[in-house]
RNA sequence: GUCCCCGUAGACCAACCGGCAGAGUCGAUGGACUCAAAAUCCAUUCAGUGUGGGUUCGAAUCCCACCGGGGACACCA
């Protein structure tokens, strides 16, 4: 009956709660804590606490405590806003950023640390169509969402500058820069990007020429010309199709075994007509920029494994009339190159391959066939019949056949079987190679099958089986017909000589080569930056003018996009823009009056918004400039000669090593070369943070069950009476162990959930959760409370007492090993720090001012919240942000004594306690007699003193 | 297969340039308080550092091999 319901369980807890309450009424608990969280973050919402001075422009304050300080810009990998909201493990790294940048502020930097979030994409559009919600509603529900839970945890943002990638005001930048890489090209003797017009007149005054000659083209061949320049252009050619996504991906968006990274679908390699960004212009800008970074090293190297730079030579061997070209890293080995081989689909295959087999040939290189042309043929058919997975999954096995021709080694003349075989990529260098078996181990597994000769022409160890890659004399490598010779010199002066030699005669030259591709640009998606660009009849693209930004994403009801049969290679993408006729078609004036134009109906991929966000922060409403250069100059620019500039601390997953950062890598370049920017790099410093992981349960049937219900009884997991078994893994809904940031906060509060998550370990590494263990964290708030504040009476227990010595030693201490552990981000020993000067206070008679005042401005990073009410409670007005982080005096770091254990052989055999100025023959002298007994008479015969540490006697 | 990182009390983690293995947290046990409990406070417990060698007066730390866990790359010429 309503009104006259039992108690439930759920009643009792809060009947407890209240009586605790009532028993100690100032008792730091949840309730006291959520009461005071939402009071300061009103407070720091209402005084604009965290507002950030810039320089010049709308967000400039010259009277801010912070102004023209020295600034510090802290950046978290923005959050792409799931419907499914935050869990435990998410704002990890944005606490950690939050700590680090609440105490450099107090250190007296001006801190940048804003938030923003990364709307448009995949999974949002996903999430639409599954809900049947457009997805501008799910995402600004979301974002919503995110932006409730955020705050409920005390971040301290610059809420002024937050902005969504979604955003009109947002993405209309993003399609200027977009436009800004359309009207640029790569020059290539300057290394750099150069506006389009330059190139324009460079081919109009033929300094630049061009064939045919300029005055000689037509209005359409020119823009042809000059759209091949572009950095941003459209090209057919073969590119990730993915039907059950609907749409083409990148290369960094496909798993080594050919599925989609986000779905795991298949994806096919076809032919089509796509946008693509020039990136391979800066494959060597990417690499050696690297060098300027302070970046993890596992990151660098995966993005120097991506970029795939590899330094060698092309070389050209004769065929006929025709000639292969091949690539290698090792012109060195030239002499030793005893056959050929290309990939199956290799343009010149059809037409070197002989009509007949030689005489002699052996059954193992026809694999059986009449003809070279059959045999071909066969191994073509069976290599297109296999997935790029199974063909490598093969791993050493080595097919291929042979195609009857013989092309001959350009160095010595000698006569060179020519193979196919799937060992050999169509895709990288040439798709051809000359085979050295002796130093190279794939040629050595081809040449063993194959019984094709081996010739070494680097000495090898004596009796070393196999290829040798390894360093060596060169041998065997000299041409009696034309004198020239390499032997006897070293592999790095042979590559050297052999591409000088090559390039005198013409036979070849010098070369590098990139396993980087262009970076495919364009997606059949509805959820993304339209882009700014339209046809005319020629069928050509046309920039609009920067006052038609931004191209706003029309309203539809029909956006889900067409998907097709995750398997079906040959069903042709469909853009869903391309379904609003209305938008599609469009008159503008672009100059030469009114015409009709058709609307580029491609969208942006998700990358496009995150790849310069770290610049809109500096100055998110500026609406003239992406960013205005006085501000981009003090928050970015380069803090020494040479130096890359960028943001100080970037923290984030280790998941974006290639695809983000390589992308915003890549556009912040193009930015400076055109003049935008004066950092070269977007990010100096990156921190991958850890993850929080968390048990999951399943029970016999192999059900999961919910983690909050399962029991651990001797040694064994229980859900109910059944035993389950333990997983370990991600925090997830299907694993029924999620646990939210909202729950903690009203369990224990928000400053005990961000201690815990400090608390735990080191922000590198990853770690289970274990809400049992949250308890030990609120424990320590509730001791720093309790020496504020009377729990019963609620009054100031403070007295301005001096503290005595010893604990004023403890104190000094602890400031110095907080202030270097904040500083490299060792938050949790930082805060075993602070536990453990708390624990030293505690038992205290009275409670000194002098211990307390520096204990709460070093918890305030932690624990804001909580620090700002007792900093008031200390009788300070307004805000504890800006208050002086607490500096140890060196006078009390030196112990008053020092004490030294004694080793005999190593172990510890006495101690002496001396002051710690004694000197180390003094030090020697009272350890010697302090271990007498244990020496029993024996002369010691060495004796070494750490000065500080202890004293060792070996006899 | 190659390369990189990590293995320390029952659990999570400390230990700086090689110098007494323990800062902190959870758990467990005992005690104080209480009629009792919760909460709180106090105390105790427990490893010789994955295994085996080596270097050293001295090794968790440096070197080698192996085992276990995680990650990167995986025919890139």
């Amino acid at each position: 009956m309503p009104g006259a319901r039992d108690p439930s369980p759920h009643d009792v807890d809060e009947m407890v709660l209240k009586m605790s309450e009532t028993e100690n009424p100032f008792r730091y608990t949840a309730a006291l804590a959520g009461e005071m969280e939402l009071r300061w973050q009103q407070y720091w919402a209402e005084n604009g606490t965290f507002h950030a001075p810039n320089p010049v422009g709308e967000l400039a304050d010259p009277d801010h405590p912070r102004a023209g300080a020295p600034k510090l810009h802290v950046q978290d990998m923005f959050p792409y806003p799931s419907g499914a909201g935050l869990h435990v493990g998410h704002p990890l790294g944005y606490i950690g950023t939050d700590c680090y940048t609440r105490f450099q502020r107090m250190n007296g930097f001006n801190v940048l640390h804003p938030m923003g979030f990364d709307a448009f994409g995949l999974p949002a559009e996903q999430y639409a169509v599954q809900t049947g919600t457009h997805p501008a509603v799910t995402t600004a529900a979301n974002v919503e969402r995110y932006r409730q839970q955020l705050r409920r945890l005390g971040l301290a943002y610059d809420e002024r500058r937050s902005f969504s990638t979604t955003d009109p005001e947002y993405y209309r930048w993003t399609q200027w820069i977009f436009l800004q890489v359309f009207n640029s090209w790569f020059d290539p003797e300057l290394k750099k990007a150069r506006p389009i017009s330059e190139l324009i007149a460079e081919f109009e005054s033929g300094s630049r020429p061009t064939s045919p000659a300029w005055s000689d083209m037509s209005a359409k061949e020119k823009r042809q010309l000059i759209d091949d320049h572009r950095l941003a252009y459209m090209s057919e050619a073969p590119v990730n199709w993915c039907p059950g996504l609907g749409t083409v991906l990148s290369n960094e968006e496909v798993t080594p075994d050919g599925r989609s990274e986000r779905g795991n679908f298949p994806v096919f390699k076809r032919s089509l007509k796509q946008w693509m960004m020039r990136i391979t212009s800066y494959c060597d800008r990417l690499v050696e920029d690297l060098d300027t970074l302070e970046w993890p090293d596992p990151v660098k190297l995966m993005q120097r494994n991506w970029i795939g730079r590899s330094q060698g030579a092309h070389v050209d061997f004769p065929i006929g009339d025709d000639h292969i070209r091949v690539f290698t890293t090792r012109p060195d080995t030239l002499f030793g190159a005893t056959y050929m081989v290309l990939a199956p689909e290799h343009e010149l295959v059809a037409r070197i391959t002989a009509e007949q087999w030689p005489a002699g040939v052996a059954a193992t290189w026809t694999g059986g066939h009449d003809t070279p042309a059959k045999a071909i043929d066969a191994y073509k058919k069976a290599a297109a019949a296999k997935t790029e997975e199974e063909r490598t999954a093969d791993g050493k096995v080595k097919t291929g056949v042979f195609t009857g021709a013989y092309a001959t080694n350009p160095v010595n003349g000698e006569r060179v079987p020519v193979f196919i075989a799937d060992y050999v990529l169509a895709g990288y260098g040439t798709g051809a190679i000359m085979a050295v078996p002796a130093h190279d181990e794939r040629d050595y597994d081809f040449a063993t099958a194959f019984a094709l000769p081996v010739v070494r022409t680097i000495e090898t160890p004596e009796g070393f089986e196999g290829a040798y890659t390894g360093d060596g004399a060169v041998i065997n490598s000299a041409d009696p017909e034309s004198g020239f010779s390499l032997d006897g010199l070293t592999k790095v002066d042979a590559k050297a000589a052999m591409i000088t030699w090559l390039e005198e005669q013409g036979k070849g030259s010098g070369a590098t080569t990139y396993r980087l591709r262009d970076w495919l640009f364009s997606r059949q998606r509805y959820w993304g930056e339209p882009f700014p660009i339209v046809y005319d009849e020629t069928g050509l693209p046309i920039a609009l003018p920067d006052s038609m930004l931004p191209v706003v994403l029309p309203d539809t009801d029909d956006f889900a996009p067409r998907t097709f049969d995750p398997d079906d290679a040959e069903s042709d993408p469909e853009t869903p823009l391309s379904r609003k006729k209305d938008w599609v078609e469009v008159e503008l004036d672009l100059g030469d009056g009114l015409k009709t134009y058709t609307r580029e109906t491609n969208t942006m991929p998700q990358w496009a918004g995150s790849c310069w966000y770290e610049l809109r922060y500096l100055d998110p409403h500026n609406e003239q400039e992406l960013v205005d250069p006085a501000n981009e100059a003090y928050w970015m620019g380069p803090r020494e000669p040479g130096g890359s500039g960028g943001v100080d601390l970037y923290v984030g997953g280790v998941e974006h090593a290639v695809l983000h950062l390589l992308y915003a890598r890549f556009w912040h370049k193009v930015l400076f070369d055109l003049g935008h920017v004066s950092s070269f790099e977007p990010f100096h410093k990156l921190f991958n943070q850890g993850y929080i992981q968390a048990y999951a349960f399943r029970d016999a049937r192999g059900v999961i069950v919910p983690a909050e219900e399962v029991v651990e009884r001797d040694g064994a997991w229980y859900h109910g009476d059944q035993k389950v078994n333990r997983e370990y893994g991600k925090m997830g809904k299907s694993l029924k162990n999620v646990v939210t940031p909202d729950e903690m906060c009203d369990q224990y509060g928000a400053d005990t959930f961000r201690v815990y998550e400090m608390a735990m370990g080191p922000l590198d590494v990853s770690r289970p959760w274990d809400t049992r263990a949250v308890i030990g964290s609120q424990r320590f708030l509730q001791r720093a409370w309790r020496l504020v504040v009377d729990e019963e009476t609620g009054q100031n227990r403070v007295t301005d007492e001096p503290l005595d010595p010893k604990s004023r030693k403890v104190l000094h201490k602890v400031i110095a090993g907080v202030r270097e552990d904040m500083g490299e981000l060792r938050f949790n020993t930082a805060i075993a720090k602070l536990i453990e000067l708390t624990n030293t206070l505690t038992p205290l008679p009275r409670v000194s001012r002098e211990a307390v005042e520096p204990l709460v401005l070093m918890m305030s990073p932690f624990a804001p919240h909580l620090a700002e009410e007792l900093w008031g409670r200390l009788g300070h007005q307004g805000t504890l942000a800006y208050a002086d982080f607490p500096q140890a005096d060196p006078a009390q770091l030196v112990a008053d004594s020092i004490t030294y254990p004694v080793q005999i052989n190593g172990k510890v055999r006495g101690r002496v306690e001396v002051s710690p100025e004694t000197g180390e023959a003094e030090v020697r002298e009272a350890a010697l007699a302090a271990v007498a007994d244990a020496l029993d008479g024996r002369t010691p015969k060495k004796v070494i003193v750490v000065k500080g540490r202890l004293v060792s006697v070996v006899v």
